[in-house]
DNA sequence: ACCCTCACCTGCACGC
DNA sequence: TGCGTGCAGGTGAGGG
C-alpha cells in the first residue's frame, strides 16, 4: 500500500514510541516474513537490543539498533507497524511481536503477507540499498538525473517511474498524480519525454510527495490506531486523478480515464495529458 | 542488461 | 444468500 509519503509518516510516528526502548523478546509468527533468517536466529539477535533511531530509505523503514544491526522493514501492500498497550489483543494477521521494556508491544501485521523484515549489519546497509535510485529530496535527484535516466529507458514513462532503481518512492498513486501535474501522457516512451517536460515532471514529483507528507502530518499520525487508518487519510481526498475514473478533471473538465498498463491501473486526464 | 509474466496472500465490491 | 470474477497503494524471481 504505502508509497514514500506514507512510509515517511510511519517512520516519523514510530520514532517517539520506539527510540530509546529496548526489546525484551521478539516472536515471529510467520517465518516467511524473514527472507534470510529463521525465527529463532532473528529473535536471538533482537533480544535485549535498544532502538537508536528510525529512518526511511525509499519505501524501506530502517530501525537502527544498538548492536550494530538495523532492522529493515518493507510494508509492501498491506503491512502495518503498530504500538499496542499491554492489554490490547493482537490484531488479525500479526506476524511479528516485539515486547518492549515499557510493557507495550511493537507489532508487524500484514493481511496480504507480502511484507518483509530483515536484520542487516550497519556496514552492509549501503550495499543493501545499492540498487535504489537517489532519494527524491536529495541533491542527487536532480532534473538532470531524471533526464538521463528517462533517456536510457525503453519502457513507458509510467513503468519507468515505478521502477525503484530509476526513481524511488513513487507507486501507482503518486506516479499518476505526478504525471498529471506535469501534464504528460503515462503511455509515452520515457526516452521521448522532452527536456522541458522532464523538468516539469521533476518538480511535480517533489510537489506531490511533499504535499502528501504535509497533509498527512497534520493528521497526527498515530500507530496506536489499530485500524491502520493513519496512512495518508487526509490526502486521499486530494488525489487529482487516481481512483477518479469517470469523474471530471479539476483542470479542464474532461472525464478521467483508467487504462491497464503493465497489469495495473493507470489514471489520467485524456485532455491534459495528450502527449 | 533489459523486459515481461507470474507469484506471493487476503478481502472486498460487483454482477449474476 | 452464494458464488465467481476482478481488483487492490509492491516487488523479486525466473524466463526469454
Amino acid at each position: 500500500m504505502p508509497e514514500l509519503p506514507e512510509v515517511e509518516l510511519v517512520a516519523q510516528a514510530l520514532r517517539e514510541f520506539i527510540v530509546g526502548r529496548s526489546w525484551t523478546c521478539a516472536t515471529i509468527l510467520r517465518p516467511r516474513l524473514l527472507p534470510d533468517s529463521t525465527p529463532e536466529r532473528f529473535a536471538e539477535r533482537c533480544r535485549g537490543v535498544s532502538v537508536v533511531d528510525v529512518r526511511r530509505r525509499g519505501k524501506y523503514i530502517i530501525i537502527e539498533l544498538d548492536n550494530g544491526f538495523a532492522l529493515l522493514v518493507h510494508l509492501r501492500m498491506s503491512g502495518r507497524l503498530l504500538i499496542l498497550p499491554p492489554d490490547r489483543p493482537l490484531p488479525k494477521f500479526t506476524h511479528a511481536i516485539f515486547e518492549m521494556d515499557d510493557g507495550r508491544r511493537f507489532i508487524f501485521s500484514d493481511q496480504r503477507h507480502f511484507g518483509m523484515m530483515k536484520l542487516v549489519a550497519a556496514d552492509q546497509l549501503a550495499q543493501e540499498f545499492q540498487k535504489l535510485a537517489p532519494e527524491p529530496f536529495s541533491e542527487d535527484f536532480s532534473a538532470e538525473y531524471l533526464r538521463t535516466t528517462l533517456a536510457r529507458s525503453q519502457r513507458t514513462l509510467k513503468e519507468t517511474l515505478l521502477d525503484q532503481s530509476k526513481v524511488v518512492g513513487l507507486g501507482n498513486i503518486y506516479a499518476a498524480e505526478a504525471m498529471f501535474l506535469a501534464r504528460i501522457n503515462p503511455f509515452i516512451k520515457a526516452a521521448r519525454v522532452s527536456p522541458r517536460r522532464v523538468s516539469r515532471l521533476h518538480c511535480a514529483i517533489l510537489e506531490v510527495l511533499a504535499e502528501s507528507i504535509a497533509y498527512g502530518s497534520t493528521l497526527n499520525v498515530d500507530p496506536t490506531n489499530i485500524d491502520g487508518s493513519y496512512y495518508g487519510g487526509a490526502y486521499e481526498g486530494r488525489w487529482r486523478v487516481y481512483g477518479r475514473e469517470g469523474e471530471r478533471c479539476f483542470v479542464c473538465g474532461a472525464l478521467i480515464k483508467r487504462a491497464a498498463q503493465a497489469g495495473r491501473s493507470t489514471y489520467f486526464c485524456p485532455r491534459c495529458q495528450k502527449r
